[in-house]
Parts: C-alpha cells; sequence; structure tokens
DNA sequence: CTGCAGTTGGC
DNA sequence: CCAACTGCA
C-alpha cells in the first residue's frame, strides 16, 4: 500500500506525489488538521476554511478515482511523525509520498516523519512539487544562494529555456480498497467560519482553479503589463489563494502561460513575460526562506535594520487595521482585505509602505496582520513582500523611495472607482478630492470621513531620518 | 579587479 | 535630481 500524505497541493492534476505513489500500487490519502499549530502560524480562518472546503471538492475526486481520504487530528506538529505511522501501521503502507514544504517549522516535522518512519521499516518519498527548482540547485557562481531577484530569474530562465518542467502523468482510477473515507470536519475550533460573501468570493475546487487560469489567459494577460496596476479592474488572475493551497501548480500555470505566446518566454507578448516574473518571484521568495532561515524567524534579512526605531503606536497599528487613517486608497484597501481575504498587489505595497514608512510602524507586525486575514497567506511571499516595503530585506526598495498614498491614488485609481467601491460615504465626492477629502474639507460634506491620522510630508522625512541613522551598509 | 544593473517614485 | 550602494559575473 502506498500512502500520499496531503498538504499543500490539494488537487488531483499534476500533483507529483500522488502521481507517483499511484503509479507505484494501491493507494491511500491522508490529510492532517493541526489547529494549534496554525494559531501559531496566524493563519487565517478563510485561509483554514478555503482548506476545508477544497477538501470537500478533493475527497469527491478522489473517490472518482478509488482512493480514499484519511482525515487525521493532533494538536501541533509535533505528534504528526507518531500520528503518520499509526496510519501506516493500520493500512500497511510501504511507502509514503508527500510533496516538499518550505519554511523551519515544516522542515523539522517531514525530517521528524521521515526518521520516525525509516526507523519503523515505512520507506519515504519527498518530490518537488510546489517550485520549478529544488531550492538549493540555483546558485551564483560562488555557491551561494541569490539575494537579487534579477540574477535569480535569470538563472531560472536559462533553465527553462533548457528544459520545461513537465506536469505529473493523470491519475487512473484503481480498484476500489474497501476502504472508507472519513468526513470531514465543518468547522476547526479557533478559527470562525468566514461570512458568506468571503466564501462566495473564492469558490472552492480544481475546476474553479482551471477555469479561472483559461479565463486569465484569454482574457487578460496580454494586457497584464498595465491592467495589473489598477485596483478597481479584475486585471490580475486571482489565482493566489489557489496556488497557496495547492489546488493549482506553477507548473500549470506556466505551462498555460507560454502555450499562449507560442511557447516563447523571450519574445511575444510582454504580459505574458510580466505574468511569469511573478510566477519567478514566487519561486525567489520561498528559495530565500530556505537559504536565509532567519527570515523565518521574525528576523530581517538585513540584520542592521534591526536597530531602526519603531513607534509603540497601538491607536496607529489599529486605524491601520481597520481601514481608519482618512487616506481614503489606504481605508479602501485595508476593508478590502478584511471584506474579501485578498488585497490587490499594488495595494499590498502601498498599505505596507504607509505602516513601516510613514507611521514607523515594526513591519512585522503588518505581516501578522496580513497573515491573519489574508486567504492566500504564505509565509516567503508575505514575508518577502514586507521586508521589500520596509526596505529590510533582499532586494528592498530604496528607503528614501517612499510610495506616497495619494499620488498612488491618483496614479491608479483616477476616477477614485476602487475607493467608492469600498468607502461608500465618499461616492458623492468628485474626482479630484476623493484622494484626500479633507483637502477641501468645509467646501463639502465627508459623511464623518475621518482626517488623516499622520502628516504625509513630516512622517517621510522622519522615516529617511531613521534609516539615515542606520550604519552606512545597511542604506 | 572592473563593469553593470537594480520591480512597482517623489519632490 | 535624490545617493550612492550591493550583488553578481
Amino acid at each position: 500500500m502506498q500512502l500520499i500524505w496531503l498538504r499543500s497541493d490539494l488537487r488531483i492534476s499534476d500533483n507529483t506525489a500522488l502521481s507517483t505513489a499511484t503509479a507505484q500500487g494501491p493507494t491511500i490519502a491522508l490529510w492532517i488538521a493541526s489547529p494549534e499549530q496554525w494559531q501559531a502560524h496566524d493563519d487565517a480562518p478563510s485561509k483554514v476554511d478555503f482548506w476545508i472546503r477544497n477538501l470537500h471538492d478533493l475527497r469527491q475526486a478522489l473517490e472518482r478515482l478509488n482512493i480514499p481520504l484519511l482525515i487525521r487530528h493532533t494538536d501541533t506538529w509535533q505528534q504528526v511523525p507518531e500520528t503518520v505511522l499509526e496510519v501506516c501501521r493500520m493500512h500497511k503502507v510501504q511507502t509514503v509520498h508527500w510533496n516538499d514544504e518550505y519554511g523551519v517549522n515544516e522542515s523539522q516535522r517531514d525530517q521528524r516523519t521521515q526518521s520516525l518512519l525509516e526507523r519503523s521499516g515505512v520507506a519515504t518519498r519527498t518530490h518537488l512539487d510546489q517550485l520549478f527548482f529544488h531550492p538549493g540547485t540555483l546558485l551564483t557562481k560562488a555557491g551561494n544562494y541569490f539575494q537579487v531577484f534579477g540574477q535569480f530569474r535569470k538563472a531560472c530562465l536559462e533553465h527553462l529555456h533548457r528544459s520545461l518542467p513537465t506536469l505529473a502523468h493523470p491519475v487512473k482510477p484503481q480498484a476500489p480498497l474497501g476502504i472508507a473515507s472519513d468526513s470531514i470536519p465543518r468547522h476547526i475550533e479557533g478559527f470562525d467560519t468566514p461570512a458568506k460573501a468571503l466564501r462566495d468570493h473564492w469558490p472552492a475546487g480544481e475546476d474553479e482553479a482551471q477555469g479561472r487560469l483559461s479565463r486569465f489567459v484569454d482574457e487578460t494577460i496580454d494586457d497584464y503589463q498595465t491592467l495589473r496596476d489598477l485596483p478597481a479592474r479584475p486585471g490580475t488572475s486571482q489565482l493566489s489563494p489557489y496556488l497557496a493551497a495547492g489546488v493549482i501548480s506553477p507548473r500549470q500555470c506556466l505551462h498555460a502561460a507560454l502555450s499562449s505566446n507560442r511557447g516563447e518566454f523571450d519574445s511575444g507578448s510582454q504580459g505574458v513575460r510580466t505574468w511569469i516574473d511573478e510566477l519567478l518571484w514566487r519561486e525567489f521568495y520561498k528559495h530565500i526562506l530556505v537559504g536565509y532561515p532567519q527570515v523565518s524567524r521574525h528576523r530581517p534579512f538585513r540584520a542592521p535594520t534591526e536597530a531602526l526605531p519603531w513607534r509603540d503606536a497601538p491607536e496607529d497599528l489599529e486605524a491601520w487595521e481597520q481601514g481608519r487613517t482618512g487616506f481614503p486608497l489606504i481605508d479602501a484597501a485595508m476593508r478590502q482585505l478584511l471584506h474579501t481575504g485578498w488585497m490587490h498587489n499594488r495595494l499590498r505595497m502601498v498599505v505596507a509602505m504607509f505602516l513601516s514608512k510613514n507611521l514607523l510602524i515594526d513591519w512585522r507586525k503588518g505581516e501578522r496582520h496580513f497573515m491573519r486575514h489574508l486567504i492566500d497567506g504564505d509565509l516567503a511571499a508575505n514575508n518577502g513582500g514586507w521586508q521589500w516595503s520596509a526596505s529590510t530585506g533582499t532586494d528592498s526598495v530604496p528607503y528614501f523611495r517612499i510610495f506616497n498614498p495619494v499620488t498612488q491614488s491618483q496614479r491608479f485609481d483616477p476616477k477614485g472607482r476602487f475607493i467608492r467601491h469600498w468607502l461608500p460615504e465618499l461616492t458623492h465626492l468628485d474626482d479630484k478630492h476623493i484622494h484626500l477629502p479633507v483637502k477641501s474639507s468645509g467646501l463639502f460634506d465627508t459623511n464623518g470621513y475621518i482626517s488623516p491620522i499622520v502628516d504625509l510630508d513630516s512622517s517621510r522625512h522622519r522615516a529617511l531620518a531613521a534609516f539615515k541613522a542606520l550604519p552606512a551598509s545597511t542604506n
């Protein structure tokens, strides 16, 4: 008997571990819920709910292949090795397969599981699945992990040019095993079920994910370059929750993008190339997580930035979290996060920059808030993005390049469409005043919309001074 | 060693 | 024009 241990790979198609397991013999599947561990990782209730909803879909798909899905519960990952071993003993499993996950705790869990199983006479086989390349196989000439995206990207494209990762073989139905699937938990302790509107926004299942990919590639990808910056339009793929949960694979995304561009990486549609770069940013930050594990331990990539004098300002932090800063674009973005579990990428940069620079609040507080609400929350990407914005990370934005939330609003939401959608109290304002209502206060009613909680100019200079005071090597 | 390049700007 | 710096070949 083969066992496929499912984690962040909740799909049938192009699942390396699943394909390999079923090719070797009769297979059963296992999924483990570890709510205390998820709490410790700040996993969002909407994300946990998304896993559960996808599991329902996946169980049906597995049953059509006669692969039973077993569900087990542990508090933390501490008990995972024993739990997997018990399943192996109960069903006389010879080999356990899983797809690699990255991060300090994930690696430790998997190594402990591997060694317990091997000691107990059960073989294990791990697979590359959520990345194009094994971390550690793409290095500089000096043998180090890359620290800048440009060079990393170049190395990726050279490798991809030589050989494109192939999709896993489709899984064929097996003979029924007479083992019943377990029921999927309806509710996980400590994680509230999200509102219906949020769930409706992100339907579960592989068909949904594949549909989104096809629509994006057919209708939008050629204009991705320009549309992706406009939060009021559906100019991005909206695939991130599906990628994070493994409902769709990066390989499937890459193949779909390339086939719309006659298989070309470096000619044809600029939109295709830019979108592939986004897949490579995802790849980059996961490699960073492995190569520089301090970032997964709440440490900045650039150690000297530890000395920054972050402000302890709980009221400002809360205003930012709740979308009450008095800057319409920021507040609209923060409300989009709370209501949909997702935020447009440009807005993630704008609000992150605002928190870490204008409010001078520790980026880790923003990182945690994002994780607690993002349905696509992913340690590597979220941490990488925050450290980029806060100028503490790899390839980070130069510290003196501080986004102005009003200018960004005028540039990327010129008609205020996005703002009006999330801030109905401002719908009556004209396109000129909607980006900063107070500027003209007295001229019209702002329906109780508050004044800005911080002065952009002086707070900008405060941040510049704080960074300038750091030792020169960190600038 | 040298040369080159660097996601997403603002004033 | 800011402010030079670092990573990498």
